[in-house]
DNA sequence: TCGGTCACTGCGAAATCCGCAAATCATGAG
DNA sequence: CTCATGATTTGCGGATTTCGCAGTGACCGA
């Protein structure tokens, strides 16, 4: 009966014939999203602090649910509503790049990495690099500091190819906004 | 004198000796924030819903302030308050990091890739790329395509050369945190 | 068929957001 | 030094929003 409650809520806004869309999904591993709980966190890319009654409108729940569910995708570490920032307005004046060779098992040079504040982001590619990593520092001397001395004396790490960003040009949060 | 009002009214929270660190400092080029912004988007890093309330008080402010710092924050563009999400929950599958040799000017290069939707990050670098992007794609024909038929055709793209995510390990929101 | 679970709805009460006018402070000119 | 100006902050209601909870229907396995 909720199908055509919410229809009746917002017949404007979805089709009250969709025929349950099932909640979980329980495809492959990962968890996936429903198409509701999609329209929630694009809702939320656009802006994180929107009402859940305004939410509850655009994807055709009430206030109650979308704020249920909301708290859900938090909980299940799905999303997270969070400031980003331009890192140069905050003081972080040095950024880069790093390709990383490793010998052996990449996952404690991985876990070594994860542990320094420095380091944003840290993936592992195919291709020739067995690791890439972004550093993040307030100034040239940080940042030598962190590749020279922390990262390339890490067990494991045999080389390392630094790309110092000279200019962001581009950066979206905006996954499954298209 | 609003170090001193913020300093009598939370002295608990921060240094009162904090030695004035101006408001503005229109130093270089960027508006540069001052120790109180700083905390607020502290703050908001922590948890994006987080009441105005709540932030005045970690931060020696009122409800009001906090409220207009913040709006003022999100005109200037300086930071943002939005969803991230995990990619693969979303339904993004393949994503990839390229490298790319550029011939001539790259801005016309990077105003093309900015135009891609599937681009979701754009730098300027020193070394031995000229660019480096992050593409973001449901599957890997979809990552063919965008590399191969849209990117590389692009003019002026001398060569690329591609690193495919095999596993993202860490992924952080939290400059400024440390 | 009988629970049990899950997601959604409705609804007050409490908390939060919002706009506005007055107060405070910083700055710079006179 | 004093005064005017502009920027920021504060203190209010009133409107909105959030929050918790009880009730309901759907689905699933026993």
């Amino acid at each position: 009966m909720h199908s055509e409650a919410v229809a009746s809520r917002s017949a404007d806004q979805r089709d009250s014939r969709e025929p349950r869309r099932d909640t979980k999904e329980p495809r492959n591993g990962t968890p996936q999203l429903d198409a509701v709980s999609l329209a929630i966190v694009q809702q939320l890319q656009e802006d994180g602090r929107r009402p859940y009654a305004a939410i509850g409108k655009a994807v055709g729940l009430s206030e109650a649910a979308v704020r249920q569910r909301v708290q859900k995708l938090l909980d299940q570490g799905v999303m997270q509503i969070v400031a980003v920032t331009d890192p140069l307005t905050v003081g972080f004046r040095r950024q880069a790049m790093l390709g990383i060779h490793v010998d052996g098992d990449l996952d404690p040079v991985a876990d070594a990495l994860t542990a320094m504040s420095e380091v944003e982001y840290i993936v592992i590619t195919a291709g020739s690099f067995d690791l890439m990593v972004e550093i993040v520092c307030e100034d040239d001397d940080h940042l030598l500091e962190v590749i020279n001395k922390r990262i390339r004396t890490l067990p494991g790490v045999r080389s390392t190819e630094s790309f110092v960003y000279l200019k962001l040009k581009k950066q979206t949060y905006m996954w499954g906004t298209r």
